[in-house]
DNA sequence: CATGGGATTGACT
DNA sequence: GTCAATCCCATGC
């Protein structure tokens, strides 16, 4: 059974574990294809700032959900890791959808299944996750729900730069699916790295 | 209290 | 390829 300690590992660790769980929202669900870890010892982690009202959340249980607002627009989800008072998160960047496709067509005004989830402003969309998620239960009875994968399924890793950023951009900390059609950016096959 | 910068996306040239 | 939208919140005066 999946319980906090779960996630109160390394983030790295838990970054590529991630990718195969479900995320549940009601009646959206996806299968998560790509992932990426925040640590703060390094300058792109919210919490490499330290402990204030928008990183708390951070440095806060393990398990829990950290939703913030990017670019004046999108909420986008994180799983909190790393023991208490280490502040980390994995990002959640994409996701397979599985479950109530039309909803979240409806809710994305997109109609293809590889627009629906394939970035992590789209797929907080289309479960409507939104800031008030922020520090809800991802394990427990909470709206928002992670499920792991079927036993002894595996899932071959892609390991390469993390998204968007400026600071610390060198770091191979993005996790994909390999092969999947709802990862948020192509792979570059020159940082292709096989993991898993 | 004023300012500035994003872990992005979709529309447009 | 370029670019605007839009808001939370960290920072600095």
């Amino acid at each position: 059974m999946f319980e906090r300690g779960y996630f109160a590992r390394p983030v790295l660790e838990v970054a590529r574990d991630l990718v195969g769980w479900t995320v549940r929202h009601g009646d959206t669900a996806g299968v998560i294809v790509e992932t990426e870890a925040y640590h703060q010892d390094e300058a792109a982690c919210h919490a490499h700032v330290g402990v204030t009202a928008r990183t708390s959340t951070l440095f806060g249980p393990p398990g829990l959900a950290y939703v913030y607002r990017s670019y004046g627009i999108h909420a986008l989800l994180n799983v909190v890791c790393e023991p208490e008072d280490v502040g980390a998160a994995v990002l959640i960047r994409a996701l397979e959808p599985v479950e109530g496709l039309d909803l979240m067509r409806a809710r994305r005004r997109m109609s293809r299944e590889q627009d629906l989830c394939s970035g992590p402003g789209k797929l907080t969309q289309a479960l409507d996750v939104e800031l008030r998620h922020n520090e809800t239960e991802l394990l427990g009875d909470g709206p928002i729900r992670l499920e792991p994968p079927r036993p002894g399924s595996r899932q071959e890793l892609l390991a390469g730069p993390r998204v968007g950023i400026t600071k610390a951009a060198e770091l191979p900390w993005r996790f994909c699916a390999a092969g999947s059609r709802n990862v948020s950016k192509p792979w570059p096959p020159e940082l292709r790295a096989t993991l898993r």
